[in-house]
Parts: C-alpha cells; sequence; structure tokens
DNA sequence: GATGAATGAGTCTTCATTCAT
DNA sequence: CATGAATGAAGACTCATTCAT
C-alpha cells in the first residue's frame, strides 16, 4: 500500500519525466516538483531506480487487470483489437507523460531490473493481442493465413509508433482521430 | 572529409551507446574506449553534441543516398518493400550498435538540433514507405482500399519493433529469419 | 540573512581574492580554504558569479550607509574629506583583503553583472565627493575656481592609488600615516 | 631585436586583452588572432607568461625613452606636467588596448616577474612626477607648501583613473577634451 | 617555421546519496 | 516526517604546454 506521498512522488516523476526526459529527471527536480527536500525524497523511496521500478511494477499491474478484464468483454477478436487500442488511446491522452515512460527501452538499458520490467510489459501486450489474434483465427472473425506472431507484432508495433509519433511531435495531432483511422486499417487487413 | 581519428571517435561512440546506452555515453567512456585522454577528443569534436549530430547526419545521407537508389531497382512496389526491409536488417546485423542510436528517439529530447535530425529521419523512412505504396496502388500491385499514410506507419512500424525486440534480447535470435517472416507476412497483407 | 557558512565562505572569498587574486580565486582553493568539499559551497552559493556578486553588493550596501549617515555629520566640507579618507583607510587596514576586490575593475570585465556592480561602487565614491565639494564651494569652505567633478576625480583618485600601492608593495609602509599626509595635502590643495 | 612574427604576436596579444580581458588571453585565443596554431606561438615565446613579460618590458623601454627625452624640453615645469599628460593621453587614444594591460596590476599578481615590472613602470612614472615638482618648487614655478610625493601620487593617480575610467565606460567620453581639463585643474592647484 | 595530436591538471557544476538533528 | 549540510564521484569542457613530423 504506497503512501499518499510515495502516490504523489510517483506521479510527479512521471510528469517531470514527460516534460525533460530522463536527463531531467533527477532527485534535485523531483524534490523541486514535489515542494520537499532531496532528502525527504529518501524517507519514501530507497534509490531513484527503485522509483522507476515502482513506476514500471504499477503500470505492469494495471495492464495485467485490464488484460484479465477483456476476457469478460463480449466483443469479436478484430473489436477486441480496436477495443484495445482505443482504451490505451484514451490512457495515453489522459496522462501523456506515460509515453515518455513507457516507450523509453533505451533509458533503462543500465539497469537490469528496469530493463526486465520494461520487457516484460511489452511482452505481456504483445501475448496479449496474440492471443486474441488466435482466438479469432480459430473462430474463423479473422485470416487464416497469417502466422499470429507475426500478426501481433504488427498490431502492438503500429500502435506503438503512432504514438511515439504524437508525442515526438509534441501532441501536435488528435491522436484519437489518427488512432481510429490506425485501428481502422489495421482491422481491415485483419479480416477475412 | 573525416580523419582517421574522426572516423574512430563516431565508431567507438556508436559501440559505447550500444553498450551502455546514452547515459553512458560519456567523454570520460568514450576517451578511454578510444584510448586518449578526454581532451584528446576536442580536438577531433568540438563537443558531445556535434559527435552526436555527426553519426545522425552520417546516417541521414546513408539513408537518403539509399532511397535514391531504390528508383532505379527494377522491382514491383512489393518486392521494394521487402528489399528495403532486406537491406535494413543487414545494416543492423553488420552494425548492431547502430540500432541504439537510431531507435533512440527519446534520448536526443534535450537537445532540439539532435531531436530535429532524430525526426527527419523517421518522416524520411516513413515518406519512402508512402511513395512505394503509392505507386504499387496505382500500378495495381497492392491492395487499394486502404490510406497509403496509414499503411506506411504500419510497414515501418513492424520494422522497427522487431529490430528493437532484438536488440533488447541482446540479440537472442536471428534478425534475418524473423525479418523474412515479417516482410513475408507484411507483402501478404499488402497484396490484392 | 546570510547564513553562518554563507558569512564564512564570504570572508574566505575576499580573503582568497586578496591571497591569489581572481585567477587564484577558483572554487577548489575556496572548498579547501573553508574546509569543505567544492559541491558544498553549492549548497550557500548557487554559483561562483553569485558569490563575487554577494561580495560587491555587500559593499555597495555599507558604502551607501556610510554615505547616508555623512549627512548628519557636523563637519566642514573638507573635514568631510578628511573624515571619509580616515574611515575608507581604516575598513582597508582592519580587511586589507578588500582592496583586492574593490580595486580590481579590470577583472569583471567578462561578467556583464559584476562590472556594473563595480562601475557602480566606483560612481557613488565619486558622486559623494563632488556633492560634498559643490557644497563646500557654496558655502566658501573651498576654493572657487575649479570644477567640482575634476576636483572629485582627483581626490578619489588619490585615495586609490594610495591605497593601491599599499597593497602593491604587500602593506609595506603604514597605510594611516601615509592616508594622513595625503589627506592634508588635498585639504591645502582645496582650501581657499 | 624581435622578429615580425614576434612582434605581430605582442600586438595581438594587447588587442586581446584589451578586447576579452585577462581571462580571454589565452594562447588559443592568440594563436586564432594571429591566424597561426597554438603550438606556432611557442616557437616565438617560450610561454604566456614571456609574452606579458616583453610586452611590459617595451613599455617600460618606451617610457624610460621618453623621460629621458623630456630633460630636454624647454617648458616650465607646470607645463611639462601637462605636456606629460598629452602625450600619455595620445599613446592610449592611438591604442586603447594598452590601458588594459598597463592599469591592471591586480592581473599579474601571480607572476613575482610579472607583478615587479608592473610596479617598476608605476614606480617611474612616480619618481619622474616627483622630480619635475621638486624642480618646479626650486625654480619657485609651483606653490612650496606641500610635499613633492604627495604631489606627485596626486598628479598621477589623477591620470589613471581618469583614463581607467574612459576604459570602463569604453572610450564614451574624449579623453582628449577630460585630459586637458584634469591637466589644467592639476596646474591651477599647482601654482603658486 | 609551422602543424596536428596529445597530455594532465584544472575549470565550474551536478548528481545520488547519507546522516545528524 | 522533514531539513540542512555534507560528500565523493562524475559531468562536459578548457588550459598551457610538449613533441614528433
Amino acid at each position: 500500500m504506497p503512501t499518499k506521498r510515495q502516490t504523489e512522488i510517483l506521479e510527479k516523476s512521471i510528469l517531470l519525466i514527460a516534460e525533460k526526459g530522463i536527463q531531467g529527471f533527477t532527485i534535485r527536480n523531483l524534490a523541486k516538483k514535489v515542494g520537499v527536500t532531496e532528502s525527504a525524497i529518501y524517507r519514501h523511496f530507497k534509490s531513484k531506480v527503485s522509483i522507476l521500478c515502482t513506476i514500471l511494477e504499477n503500470f505492469n499491474n494495471i495492464l495485467v487487470e485490464f488484460i484479465k478484464k477483456l476476457d469478460h468483454v463480449e466483443l469479436s477478436s478484430l473489436d477486441k483489437i480496436e477495443y484495445i487500442y482505443k482504451n490505451h488511446i484514451q490512457e495515453f491522452i489522459k496522462n501523456p507523460a506515460l509515453v515518455s515512460v513507457l516507450f523509453a527501452e533505451e533509458i533503462f538499458k543500465n539497469e537490469k531490473e528496469l530493463s526486465l520490467k520494461m520487457m516484460n510489459i511489452l511482452n505481456i501486450n504483445q501475448d496479449n493481442f496474440e492471443k486474441i489474434i488466435e482466438c479469432g483465427q480459430k473462430k474463423n472473425e479473422m485470416r487464416n493465413d497469417l502466422d499470429k506472431t507475426q500478426l501481433a507484432l504488427i498490431v502492438l508495433a503500429s500502435l506503438r509508433l503512432m504514438v511515439k509519433k504524437w508525442e515526438l511531435t509534441r501532441y501536435s495531432f488528435s491522436l484519437e482521430t489518427e488512432g481510429a483511422k490506425i485501428s481502422h486499417t489495421i482491422k481491415t487487413l485483419l479480416r477475412k
């Protein structure tokens, strides 16, 4: 159970990373943003890495939770993919700072612990798409001539690159509109 | 014309970034790798940013050159896409360190000059795919029911994510084999 | 309100400049003199320039305060000039290091902020002498045939050069004695 | 006998000091200004200090020469002082960069050799004024009630401060006009 | 005479972290 | 809970100088 301060520190960390990138994510900057001393941060987290770690863990939990719930959603496989796109995109619109953290594998290279967590999130996402596609192919809702793993990668990759471009262009286009277009294209490609 | 030392510094820089990420790309580490003093580096490049800049510029030039030559390649649009995939993948296999640098948009956030160069490379790639797809659609070699921009993004994104995963798993699978699979899948999806 | 450490740093800075000149006023040397790490200095001042800035500001404040009080001193103009000479000289004797800082306009050339502060102190001093001379000429306590601005410059210049020589000769003569002589000479020159 | 290059280096050094102060007087900057490599400088002078040394020596020689010639000038003591003022001022107008070097005792603090040379120039100047005043007092061309040493200091100090202010204000007033005023004032003060 | 490459000490400054209070 | 003071390692970069060519 995180304390209030811990939650605050995590939130402000994400904001900070979004604003200034990982290079700007320093304890000093974080402390300033939270409005406490640098040493105060260490009451709540034992190190900078542990903050990043917790952020990734939290995100991982949310993702797992979301995927669990997906099982009970009554939609065709194609619609499920569209649904995931929409859901993810809405999350990113609500909290654009997430993008910087979640798509920044590069950044966590140094710390084994972090890079494993990062890779894990990537895999969970791809596995999820894979299962949905497998199911769709079995139910004959999708084309059957292509391998589910490759398709899952394509689906995930497209979402990622679009969101990444949205961030790199400083949110210069409507992620919702473009996301809808891509998800429509993807659906059409996968359809029988 | 770069001197021998400049070339060496650029190469070692790419290697260093691949090994330790941008956070590990310090003048100190670079000097150690090159086998000279830190100050010696500054005889050859006026700043750290200028090293990164040159790396991106060089890559950009190679990319532009490659795309120029593509015009004279006698292939169908679909085969051209496959050809690009193969070519890029071979480059990455030859020089795996490149991946870290080229797919690390996050990293250059702070430096305007660098992030623009980064974005530029991304755009050149996507535009290239877009033109090929446009041409393929006109020539009726590809499906015509979907927008070229979306398709180009999907094509590019898939290449990127696969290569990224290859790097994140420390080159644990054959990029050539997986690349062939993905490019086959992509071709099948785009086919009429 | 400066903290104890801040005061100490300011004092040691002045001493350091007096000993080794501005070229020797480095954070490293300062830290050594204060007996802390270099980084510790930065807890108390945000930069080296801000240390110099504070020194000049403090001196400026003291000077302004001194001049304010002069209005309430019941002395003839000539005696006031003598009084100022004595006062300044006593300050320099108390804190010889000040000389190096205050008469070193050359040094602050690079930093706009500092050179302006420097020039300001010079002007305040000259203006002060000018006003006293103006007043003395009106009250007929001084010769009236010469311009107050020129006379003020001469009065100030003489004080400065004497003090400077005192410093350059490593305090080899009694500033008090020589100061008394000069101020006597100046008074005689200005007298009706 | 200095070579052409040596002379050039000396001249460019003075210019450089005038432009950027002593802190900007680096071998790198000097080499750039001369249009050669840094190492080339060391063909002509064995060190940076030796350049400064030569500059001061040259100036010293010129000064000594000038003073020697003064003996043969047929002027009253008061007019001689005016003549010296005029002459020095014209030199500074011709070569404003000299001011930065000559009035920057602070700067040479670290190097014994340099600071002695500096002090020497100061003394030569004051001695010269002193002798002229002594002579003037003997010939009854000047007031006799004040000590020659003090008066010499006042005469020298006034010239110095005026020129210094001229430099600090970036040559914002006519040194010739102001110099004439000061020298007139000085003459009036010294007159019987 | 001059260059190009290099060095080693030093510049200011920032970082994550610790610890006494 | 939080602060304030400190540390030591590291950051990018500059400096005067040397030396082989």
